[in-house]
DNA sequence: TAGATTGTTAATCGATTAACAATC
DNA sequence: TAGATTGTTAATCGATTAACAATC
């Protein structure tokens, strides 16, 4: 019945759309529907609605005429080939405001990935609770990084820090590290790394204010 | 002296690089070294030195053979392109632990935009100071976005808030709305909204480690 | 059936890369 | 000069959209 779960590799753009659809038909089911069109997933992200089924397609979901789109069973395949019921564990080092910020999200559950540590150097830091979690030591990180598992290191630490911190997690053998530290960090080949420039979305914006604003 | 200073629409993705080559000179100007060439900040971003090449002849900067780009010379085609000199002005709605971190960020001076008023509706957030603002009540929005002249709203409302937090400042005639409220926002279209879904980053990265896990 | 909607192939578009001549 | 690097045109690539037949 399942279609032949795709695939090599997503694009960033194709990814950022399922999450989009599994996002929109989740909220729709909650809502009480049970299907949804094309088109209305199209609208609710402004794509092409014949990107929307290319996209459906090739996660091996396929639609009723007349009918749309079983909102469940995308959702279920969605999840399925993101991989969101593979557990996996993170842990933010750099407990700041950012760093305290992202470890209290809700939202991480939704896509599989669990913040089960907290770190910092901060002695004021070390010991306090943010949710479930109590900071621990810096040089503690090592030792829980194996001793949980741990998968993910989400770096919200100083600049001048982060090189350091990010070659202690991937010694203690991280496999991503998701870079808050607005640095380029050098980490062997086979360590994920995805670099967040958080401003580029607001410089984005202000670059759109400042053109409509020549232009009147 | 100046050439034809660009052009119609950046891309996101031009935009993004621009800012890179921005970030790195500017890093290299501090470190004393005065010229960068095409290969350089290629290598710097991943891209092919040829596309950093195109880019900079977009924004009307031309480099000299043998020795590559004046770093100065391109920052400030940056600067002037983007309209980094232009300042703007932009209120933080939502104090929570998200808008907390993002009005105490530094960086967004770099980019010609300063972050001068707060807001929140819980009473005791109100009057709290963050950097140089008091947190204000949400009931003063309207006033103060038109007496400050305050361009950019960047919405940290919990989602079921943000829809009407985001009309009272449009009626207030706020120009655009960075959302991290994770939620849709109905708004006309002369306002710009860009809606900033953090996790799609984290997903990313999951399904590249849950991917390199299956293969092993 | 007629009509709405899917699925798929071909066409288009835009962004990136290759090739190579021009420059210092 | 020889060599490094730029600038630009043409080719490629991938993603998106258009067209339209298939389906219920």
């Amino acid at each position: 019945m399942q279609a032949p779960l795709a695939t090599n590799s997503l694009s960033h753009s194709t990814l950022e759309r399922l999450m989009h659809y599994h996002h929109f038909l989740e909220k729709r089911l909650r809502g009480g529907a049970r299907t949804a069109t094309s088109t209305q997933l199209a609208e609710s992200i402004h794509v092409d609605d014949t990107l929307v089924r290319k996209d459906l397609a090739m996660i091996g979901v396929r639609g009723h005429p007349r009918i749309g789109f079983e909102a469940a069973e995308v959702v279920s395949a969605i999840r399925k080939v993101l991989g969101f019921d593979k557990k996996l564990r993170a842990a933010v080092v750099g407990m700041g405001r950012l760093g305290s910020a992202l470890a209290s999200f809700r939202g991480f559950g939704d896509y599989g990935v669990e913040v089960c540590a907290l770190f910092d150097n901060d002695p004021i830091k070390i010991g306090l609770l943010s949710g479930d979690n109590v900071v621990l030591p810096l040089d503690r990180l090592s030792m829980v990084v194996r001793s949980r598992g741990i998968n993910i290191v989400i770096l919200t630490v100083p600049p001048e820090a982060a090189q350091e911190v990010a070659q202690l997690a991937v010694d203690a053998g991280i496999e991503a590290i998701w870079n808050f530290a607005g640095t380029e960090l050098k980490l062997p080949h086979d360590v994920f790394v995805r670099h967040e420039h958080i401003l580029v979305g607001l410089a984005e914006l202000a670059y759109l204010v400042r053109k409509a604003e020549n232009r009147s």
